[in-house]
DNA sequence: TAGGGCGGTGGAAACGTTCCCAAAGGCCGG
DNA sequence: CCGGCCTTTGGGAACGTTTCCACCGCCCTA
């Protein structure tokens, strides 16, 4: 390996000299400079980020940590937190808690022990896991995503999980639908889960209605229990005519469970999902939702996460405005009418705001 | 922070006692490890992975190139990587090119100025980029990933993309099928694109039948221009009864425009894919395709990488097993027969296999 | 012309770790 | 009982970089 030592000596300079130049200190000769570089061409030097981040503390690397990377929606805002990342030359080091509570922690300790200057994840549960209280103590910026925090001191970008599902709800409603079931992930996997739950039991309660019991189906088991799980649910004589699902994949995966058991949807069965993933829109029938802005949410983190490095910004919850999508999904129930449509409010749209 | 230095004070014994007790090694008594330990314990200490590097020249970390985060696809063979990276201690550092050609060589550079040990990499296309070159002119320990090498001597974990698709174009043609068209992501951001494409007219070919221009689209462009070059296409009296796609998403995006135009899948069209997405299967009609294993992949592509790194394997293409899915989009031809199907002989299993 | 200031440069310490080498202590065998 | 060996420990160099400090000319001004 080529060193600046190296450079130093082809250019007929000090060490320091070389290091100047490299790093555009003013305190420099034009000739030097032209030297120094000629040096470094010849030489195909290149500076050494360990060396370098050994004297400044500083690694230009920040972790992520999520549940997983398949599911579109995490993707989605792994994209933009990535190109937001190698826009402010920041590389990502990306880690999984796979919906594992216990791997949380483990996962953040992993990556600050590598020297990740700043964290944001999205944590299993952040009442119980408490793995932002240890960055906090570790003085470690972070931002949490999707989560929403329970301690205020802590930065967040999410959207009003509550509020969202409320809205959905009332969709939901404003179409005649007055059963209206709730299939969710493991509780314990997920605060969103549990959160947008709250927001469906708001709205029922709201419209007079009778919230039901979540069933809770496993995320990520194979596929035959699933089908085996939901077949129990839909089956019965009491299902629901309406399915509100904590996510689009899980609701996709209904859906097809759905099928699979000649129920037909919406005719049989409406679904609606949260998420606004872009499958979504493609599937048939294509998927009532809530579109979070994914991806813009990511950049959002990061952005957040560079001010909290620098100092420049308490720790605040960004909420991130959230979308009703239609979808076929979601159909009118049956003996449903467009003039109980048309009297539900619509919901108001939610701006972007910032609680300090 | 707390340094190995504060430890070897307060366990009162050197640094470099501290280091041994950390590391395990050998010499070192049962009553000196108790007490470093205590005192790594009291005092919270973390090794740190800066300094270790610096000595020691590795950084426990290698480097990820694909395309994009959010095609499934990648996503899946992501997760495979960062799961067995986790499992050997290795942390891994995304990067995507966007399938910008360009940004392949940059981006590599990027993950070798941060010294990570090894490199696994799905570039847009190995011939022109050069990219595995560079990283062998630095010895840089490197392996492509679904990408066909061009030069024997880089290491590769793929299908056989051109086989892959010459069985699928067989798998249509026995469905009576002759009127077979090929649609596909740009050719210059996918050597996929283009081998699959050879596969396809290979088994057209042997078919007696004509192979079809490919029709270009561009992968990764706004909703509404990709859905005025597909109803161009689609519409035009000449519309095959059956398209092939180079990837999954593509044949996914494409039975949503199908729709959108009016279109029956598969009584006007059949349509198949590439890849075996897990959507692929809730989608209705669930997507006829070929599944490669893509966590697997990942997984291999991981382990090939660390063979290298212990310099134990020479490079080799380590070709992995695809497999037929079938899908209600891919269905027989109006007029075809079940005859024509029979007559039609099966694909032959392929096994994995080691080209040395 | 001499003195002061300043721009440019070199030397060296420091970052936190690993690991080689030497020293010290204990134990065993002669 | 003493010498030698082995086990355990301490000291210090090295990894590649940044950055502080000191030094040396040069130029400008008095």
């Amino acid at each position: 390996m080529t060193t600046i030592q190296d450079v130093a000596m082809r250019a007929g300079c000090a060490i320091s000299t070389v290091s100047r130049v490299l790093n555009g200190s003013p305190h420099t000769t034009e000739a030097t400079r032209v030297r120094v570089m000629a040096a470094v061409d010849e030489l195909g030097y290149r500076v050494n980020t360990i060396g370098r981040s050994l004297k400044t503390q500083k690694t230009g690397a920040f972790g992520v940590l999520i549940p997983s990377i398949t599911n579109p929606v995490f993707a989605s805002s792994l994209g933009g937190i990535e190109e937001a990342a190698r826009t402010a030359g920041y590389d990502i080091i990306v880690t999984t808690s796979n919906y594992d509570p216990g791997r949380d922690g483990e996962a953040v300790e992993a990556l600050l022990a590598r020297g990740v200057e700043g964290v944001l994840l999205t944590v299993t549960d952040p009442a119980t896991g408490r793995v932002a209280d240890r960055l906090a103590a570790r003085h470690v910026p972070h931002v949490l995503l999707y989560n929403q925090p329970i301690d205020p001191a802590v930065a967040a970008v999410t959207v009003d999980n509550r509020r969202a599902t409320a809205d959905l709800t009332g969709e939901v409603i404003a179409r005649g639908h007055t059963d209206i079931g709730y299939v969710s992930g493991v509780f314990g996997s997920s605060d969103r889960a549990r959160i947008r739950y709250a927001g469906y039991c708001d709205r029922m309660r709201e419209a007079g209605l009778k919230p039901q019991a979540a069933v809770e189906v496993p995320f990520v088991g194979q596929d035959r229990d699933f089908v085996a799980a939901v077949a129990r649910f839909l089956n019965a004589p009491t299902r629901p005519t309406a399915l509100l699902c904590s996510n689009d994949l899980l609701a996709i995966r209904i859906m097809a469970a759905a099928r699979t058991l000649g129920l037909r949807v919406p005719e049989d069965l409406s679904v609606a999902g949260f998420d606004g993933i872009d499958i979504g829109r493609m599937v048939e029938p294509s998927l009532a939702t809530i579109l979070q802005p994914a991806a813009d949410m990511g950049r959002q983190a990061v952005q957040f996460l560079f001010a909290l490095m620098r100092g420049e910004r308490e720790p605040a919850t960004l909420i991130m405005p959230h979308t009703f999508r239609p979808g076929r999904s979601l159909a009118a129930a049956r003996g449903g009418t467009i003039a109980g449509a048309l009297r539900a409010a619509p919901a108001p749209a939610l701006n972007r705001k910032t609680i300090p």
